[in-house]
RNA sequence: GCCCGAGUGGUGGAAUUGGUAGACACGCAGGACUUAAAAUCCUGUGGACAGUAAUGUCCGUGCCGGUUCGAUUCCGGCCUCGGGUACCA
C-alpha cells in the first residue's frame, strides 16, 4: 500500500500521547485562544458519523489557530449526568455510574482515533465529586445572593437583610418573587423561621412553590426548555401543569443583561433572535381595574394600553390568586366546576383543542379611563405564568378575546378607523384611533386619543396613566425562573439540609456532597425521590458529616434533600472549569482566569438555543458578579454545526412475493419499501451478497436487475438505528483513516447546514490524499523530494491556494478550503512538481485537516519537530499579480470575445483598443460604442 | 399564526462588492495501461437546436414582475421545503 494510513494514523496517535503534544498551559508570551466543543451526553449507542461534524471543525480551526502563534486550549469532557443512563439503571438494577464510565471509554476511544488535539490532562466528566463540588460550590453561593437592579448584579443577601434591619423592604429596587412591603421594625419583629421564609422571595437560588411542568412517567418536573408541545423532549410523555414546591433559579432577574449581552458577541443572527424570542421582552403598562362592590383592584398587563376604550370585559387565569376573591356566591358552583375540569386538562390537551371555554365570575370591574362597567371571566387561554395573571380584553383588537367575545355574545368595538371587525379582530398596531372615547362615555377632562396614531396613542396613554397613578409602565420577560430540583437520582444532590423545614447550606469546606448508595434508582412507593431510599443521607451539623437517616433528631442531625439538580447544572460553567481542572481551592484561579478570559470558539448545535445557552450564559453572569470568572459573556463567537442527517436505503418487494425490485423498475410493479442496512449498500448498489447473508428472508429471494446491479431507493432521514442508517465513524476510519473522513465530513457541505450523510463521494476525498502522498514519492513509493527553487508558476499555484485556504478558514468555510487542496494537488501534478520549497509550506497548510499523514511527510521531510510547531506559511500577494489580463467583453450581455490586455490601461485607451480590435469591430457591426464599462481595471461590458 | 433560513446539473455543492453560472467532488460514458482484476491516468458530461467538424445560436440558478448596460446576487409579490416559537395580552 503506497499510502499506509493505518499504520501512519496510529504511529502518531501514540506519538501524540508520549510526547503529550497537545498540552497546554498558560504562556504569557503568547496570545491566548479558547476553542470549545459542546461536551457529548455519553450515551450507550456511542457516535455516529454525525456527532464528530462539529468536534473536526474546531479541531482544525484550533490546529490552525496554533499554527499562527496562538496558545490553544482546545479540551473535551463529558456531561455525564442524566436520563438515559438512569432509566438503564432502574431497567438493569445497574448503577448509573458503571455504565456511564463504560460509555465514556468508549467514547473516549472513537474521539482518539479521530486524531483530535485535545489536552486530555483536562479532561473532566460532570459527575465527578471533584467536578461536582464546584457546581454545589455556585448553588451556595447562589442561595447566598439576591440581585439588585440598581446595581444590576448580585449582591450578598448579607447586604439585603442589613437593608431590611436598617429601613425595610420599601423603595428596594431588587429581583424578588412578589413584591413585598414592610419595615424595618416590622421586619426586626419577625421571628427566624418567617425571615427565613421571606429572604426566600430575594435569593438568587431559592426554595418555592411554582407552577411546574411535572411528568407523571418521568416522576419528576421539568424545565421549560425540556417540554416542547406538551410532551417531554426526551420520552415524548405527557406533561402537566402543577404547583410544587421546588428549588429555582433567579433567571429572569438577568432577562435584560441576558438580552443586552447578545449585541456584544458574534453569534448568528438566527441563534440570537432564538434567544431574544426566548427571553420575550415585552414593553407596556400595568393598570389597576377597580371591582366593583369590593375592596379589590384587578392588576393587569397590556402592550396595548391605546387600546383601553375598547375594553368590554376581563378575563383571570384559572390558577389567578383573583378567582377566590371575587367569585360571587350565584356563580361559585359553576366556577368550581369550570376550574376542576380546567386542571384535568394537560397541557398537550390544551394545546390540542382550542375550544373556547370560560365562566363568569359575577362580580364587574371599572374601566379607570372611561367608567365603564365590565364583567370579570375566568378563562384557561389567560396564563398564569405570565403578567400577572389578568388581562383587559380588547375583542376589536386581539383575536384571542375577538374568538371569545364572539362565544360568550359580549360587545365588541372598533377603535381604529376604517378598520373591518364583522370577521375578525384588527391585530396591526396601525391606524388612526376613534372611539376613544366612545361617544358619550367620556369622563369629564379624561383622556382623549381620537385622531391619534396607534403609536402616539400608546405613549399618550402611558404618560396618563401614570400621571394620574392608574398605572405604571412596565417591562415584561417571557423569561421564566429555571426549575432547579429534579425528582431523579443520577444528577447532582444539592447541599442542603433542612432544619425546621427551613433549607439551610452545607458549608463550602463540606463540599462535595456525594450521592448516596440507593438499593433501586426508582421513587419510593409514596412518590418521593429516589434518594428518600437511601439509609444514609443526614447531615450531623456538629461534625459536619452525613450519617445514616435514622439517627435523624432534628436536634443536631437533620435531612438532607431528596431532589437532585437538572442536567444543564454541571454544564454551565464546566468551560471555566477546564482553565484550571484540577484546582481543589477553587472552580477556576484567579491566574487562569485572567489568562484564558472566556471562550473565543464555541462549536456546537442549535438545540442548545434556548437551554444550556441561556443557562450558562446566567450562572457566567453571576459568577462575573462575584468576580469569579473574569467576563461578562462566556462565549464570545458561536458556530453551529449543522445535523448530519441519515440517508436510509431500501429495496422494493413486490407485493405478497418474495420477489424485490430494482429502484429503476419498481414503478412497473406493486411494491413495498423497505429498509436496507445502508452500510451494505455503495453507491445505491446493493451488495447482493450481503444482503442475502443479513437477514435469513432474503437468502432465497428473487430479485429483478436493472443493468446487472440492484439499485436501492433512497430518503434523508433520521440518523437512528431502527432505518439501518447509521454510519459509524470507527468503521470510516478503518476503511479509510481518519484524515479521510476528516476531510470528508469538512467536504460534505457547509459546517452550519444540516445535511445528510452520504459515504458516497468519499472516495474521491482518499483519492486525493493519495495523490498529496504520490507528490513526495517515485513509482516505488520511495521518498522522492528535490530541492530545485520553484518557478514562478509553481509559486503562483503555491499562493493562490495559501490565500484561499487562510480566507476559507477564517470564514469556517472548510468545504471550499479542501477544494482548494485538491485543485492545488491536481495542479502540481500536472507540473509534476516534487520541490521542497513547494511542498513543506503545502504540508503545513494541510495539517489542520489531515494531521496524521502530514506528520509522516513532515518527518520525511527530514524535521524533528512535529509539524504542530511549525508556522503557517504567509501568501506572497505578488505572486497572484497579473501583468495582463484576459477578460471576456460581452455586448449589451450577449456577444462575447477574449483579449489580453494590460492591466493599467486608461479606460480611454481601452476602448481604443477594442475599436483596434477586429473581432470587436465585427462584433459591433459597424455602430459605436456609446459606453465602455470598466470596472476595477477590467472590461465588463461594451454598450452599443 | 408569527420569527428566522434555504430553493442552482443525475447527486453533494462553488460563484468576492451586481460582472464568463455550474469551481471541486461524486456518478455516468468512452479511452489508455494490464493475461485479467485492483489501482492509476486521460477525455467527455446543464438542456435544446444547427453543423461532417472545429464551432455556433438560443434557453437555463423555485415562480411572476421590477431596478440595471448586466441579476444566482438588489427590490416587490407568490410557491415549496427546513428550523424556532406560540393562547406571552
Amino acid at each position: 500500500m503506497e499510502y499506509n494510513f493505518p499504520e501512519i494514523e496510529k504511529k502518531w496517535q501514540l506519538r501524540w500521547i508520549a510526547d503529550k503534544t497537545y498540552k497546554v498551559a498558560e504562556d504569557t508570551s503568547k496570545p491566548k485562544y479558547y476553542v470549545l466543543d459542546m461536551f457529548p451526553y455519553p450515551s450507550g449507542v456511542g457516535l455516529h458519523v454525525g456527532h464528530p461534524l462539529g468536534y473536526i471543525a474546531s479541531d482544525i480551526y484550533s490546529r490552525y489557530k496554533h499554527l499562527n502563534g496562538f496558545n490553544v486550549l482546545h479540551p473535551m469532557g463529558y456531561d455525564a449526568f442524566g436520563l438515559p443512563a438512569e432509566q438503564y439503571a432502574i431497567q438493569t438494577g445497574q448503577h448509573p455510574a458503571i455504565t456511564t464510565e463504560k460509555n465514556i471509554k468508549r467514547y473516549g476511544e472513537q474521539l482518539q482515533i479521530l486524531g483530535l488535539s485535545y489536552d486530555t490532562d483536562r479532561e473532566l466528566c460532570t459527575s465527578d465529586p471533584a467536578y461536582y463540588k464546584w457546581t454545589q460550590w455556585a448553588f451556595i453561593r447562589m442561595f447566598n445572593s439576591y440581585y439588585c437592579y440598581d446595581e444590576q448584579q448580585a449582591r450578598p443577601i448579607e447586604e439585603l437583610i442589613e437593608c431590611f434591619k436598617q429601613q425595610g423592604s420599601i423603595g428596594l429596587n431588587v429581583a424578588c418573587g412578589e413584591e413585598m412591603n414592610f419595615t424595618a421594625d416590622e421586619w426586626n419583629a419577625k421571628s427566624e423561621k418567617e425571615q427565613q421564609e421571606i429572604l426566600l422571595n430575594y435569593r438568587i437560588a431559592y426554595k418555592g412553590d411554582t407552577m411546574v411542568n411535572w411528568s407523571p412517567d418521568l416522576g419528576t418536573v421539568l424545565a421549560n426548555d425540556e417540554v416542547s408541545e406538551g410532551l417531554s423532549i426526551r420520552g415524548g410523555f405527557p406533561v402537566v401543569q402543577k404547583v410544587m414546591s421546588q428549588w429555582c433559579l433567579r433567571v429572569s432577574a438577568y432577562a435584560q443583561r441576558l438580552l443586552d449581552g447578545l449585541d456584544m458577541i458574534e453569534w448568528t443572527d438566527s441563534l440570537k433572535e432564538m434567544q431574544r424570542n426566548w427571553i420575550g421582552r415585552s414593553e407596556g403598562a400595568e393598570m389597576l381595574f377597580k371591582v366593583k362592590d369590593a375592596d379589590v383592584n384587578i392588576e393587569i398587563f397590556t402592550t396595548r394600553a391605546d387600546t383601553i376604550f375598547g375594553v368590554t370585559f376581563m378575563v383571570l387565569a384559572p390558577e389567578s390568586d383573583y378567582v377566590q376573591l371575587l367569585v360571587k356566591s350565584e356563580q361559585k358552583a359553576e366556577v368550581d366546576k369550570y376550574l376542576e375540569a380546567v386542571k384535568r386538562r394537560t397541557e398537550r390537551e390544551r394545546i390540542a383543542d382550542r375550544k373556547v371555554t370560560g365562566v363568569f365570575t359575577g362580580s364587574y370591574a371599572i374601566n379607570p379611563l372611561s367608567g365603564i362597567e365590565i364583567p370579570i371571566w375566568i378563562s384557561d387561554y389567560v396564563l398564569a405564568g405570565y403578567g400577572t395573571g389578568a388581562i383587559m380584553a380588547v375583542p376589536g383588537h386581539d383575536s384571542r378575546d375577538y374568538d371569545f367575545a364572539k362565544h360568550f355574545s359580549l360587545p365588541i368595538v372598533p377603535l381604529i378607523e376604517g378598520c373591518d371587525i364583522s370577521e375578525e379582530s384588527f391585530d396591526a398596531k396601525e391606524g388612526i384611533m376613534m372611539n376613544s372615547p366612545q361617544p358619550g362615555k367620556s369622563i369629564e377632562g379624561g383622556l382623549v386619543l381620537n385622531g391619534l396614531s396607534v403609536q402616539d396613542a400608546i405613549a399618550k396613554t402611558k404618560q396618563y396613566i401614570e400621571e394620574k397613578g392608574l398605572g405604571k409602565v412596565k417591562v415584561n420577560y417571557r423569561l421564566r425562573d429555571a426549575i432547579f430540583s429534579r425528582q431523579r437520582y443520577w444528577g447532582e444532590p444539592f447541599p442542603v439540609y433542612y432544619k425546621n423545614d427551613i433549607p439551610h447550606m452545607l458549608d463550602v469546606s463540606d463540599l462535595p456532597l456525594e450521592l448516596p448508595e440507593v438499593d433501586k434508582f426508582l421513587p419510593t412507593e409514596t412518590g418521593e425521590p429516589p434518594l428518600r431510599r437511601a439509609t444514609k443521607w443526614a447531615w450531623d451539623e456538629q461534625n459536619r458529616e452525613v450519617v445514616e437517616t435514622s439517627k435523624i433528631d432534628n436536634k443536631t442531625i437533620f435531612p438532607l434533600e431528596f431532589c437532585t439538580m437538572p442536567g444543564f447544572a454541571g454544564s454551565s460553567a464546566y468551560f471555566l472549569r477546564y482553565m484550571d481542572p484540577h484546582n481543589n481551592e477553587a472552580l477556576v484561579s484567579k491566574k487562569a482566569d485572567a489568562y484564558w478570559k472566556n471562550v473565543d470558539l464555541y462549536v456546537g448545535g442549535t438545540e442548545h438555543a434556548t437551554g444550556h445557552l441561556v443557562y450558562s450564559r446566567f450562572w457566567n453572569k453571576f459568577l462575573f458578579d462575584l468576580g469569579v470568572a473574569s467576563m461578562d459573556e462566556p462565549f464570545q463567537k458561536l458556530v453551529n454545526q449543522g445535523m448530519i442527517q441519515g440517508r436510509s436505503n431500501f429495496v422494493y418487494r413486490v407485493k405478497g412475493t418474495n420477489k424485490y425490485v430494482s429502484n429503476g423498475l419498481k414503478d412497473d410493479y406493486a411494491t413495498m419499501e423497505i429498509h436496507v442496512d445502508v452500510n451494505i449498500v455503495e453507491n445505491d448498489v446493493l451488495d447482493v451478497e450481503k444482503w442475502r447473508a443479513w437477514s435469513p428472508e432474503y437468502k432465497d429471494a428473487e430479485l429483478i436487475l436493472e443493468d446487472g446491479k440492484y439499485i436501492c431507493g433512497w430518503a434523508v432521514e433520521k440518523m437512528s438505528k431502527s432505518y439501518y442508517n447509521v454510519v459509524n465513524p470507527d468503521d470510516m476510519v478503518k476503511k479509510y483513516g481518519a484524515d479521510t473522513l476528516r476531510m470528508y465530513e469538512m467536504f460534505l457541505g457547509p459546517l452550519e447546514q444540516a445535511k445528510p450523510w452520504d459515504t458516497k463521494g468519499i472516495d474521491g476525498v482518499h483519492r486525493f490524499l493519495r495523490k498529496f502522498w504520490r507528490l513526495f514519492h517515485d513509482e516505488k513509493n520511495e521518498p522522492n523530494v528535490s530541492d530545485e527553487e520553484a518557478n514562478d508558476k509553481e509559486l503562483k499555484v503555491l499562493h493562490k491556494t495559501i490565500k484561499k485556504v487562510q480566507q476559507d478558514i477564517e470564514t469556517f468555510s472548510f468545504n471550499t478550503a479542501v477544494s482548494a487542496f485538491m485543485i492545488c494537488v491536481n495542479e502540481l501534478g500536472d507540473l509534476k512538481c516534487n520541490k521542497r520549497e513547494m511542498l513543506e509550506p503545502l504540508t503545513i497548510l494541510l495539517s489542520p485537516f489531515a494531521p496524521h499523514i502530514c506528520e509522516e511527510l513532515w518527518e520525511m521531510l527530514g524535521h524533528k519537530d512535529s509539524v504542530t510547531k511549525a508556522k503557517f506559511p504567509e501568501f506572497n500577494e505578488q505572486y497572484l499579480v497579473k501583468n495582463t489580463f484576459e477578460y471576456p467583453v460581452s455586448f449589451n450581455g450577449k456577444m462575447r470575445f477574449k483579449k489580453p490586455l494590460p492591466l493599467s490601461l486608461s479606460p480611454a485607451e481601452v476602448e481604443k483598443e477594442v475599436l483596434a480590435d477586429e473581432n470587436a469591430v465585427r462584433w459591433l457591426e459597424g455602430k459605436t460604442p456609446k459606453k465602455i464599462i470598466v470596472v476595477l481595471g477590467k472590461i465588463v461590458n461594451i454598450v452599443v
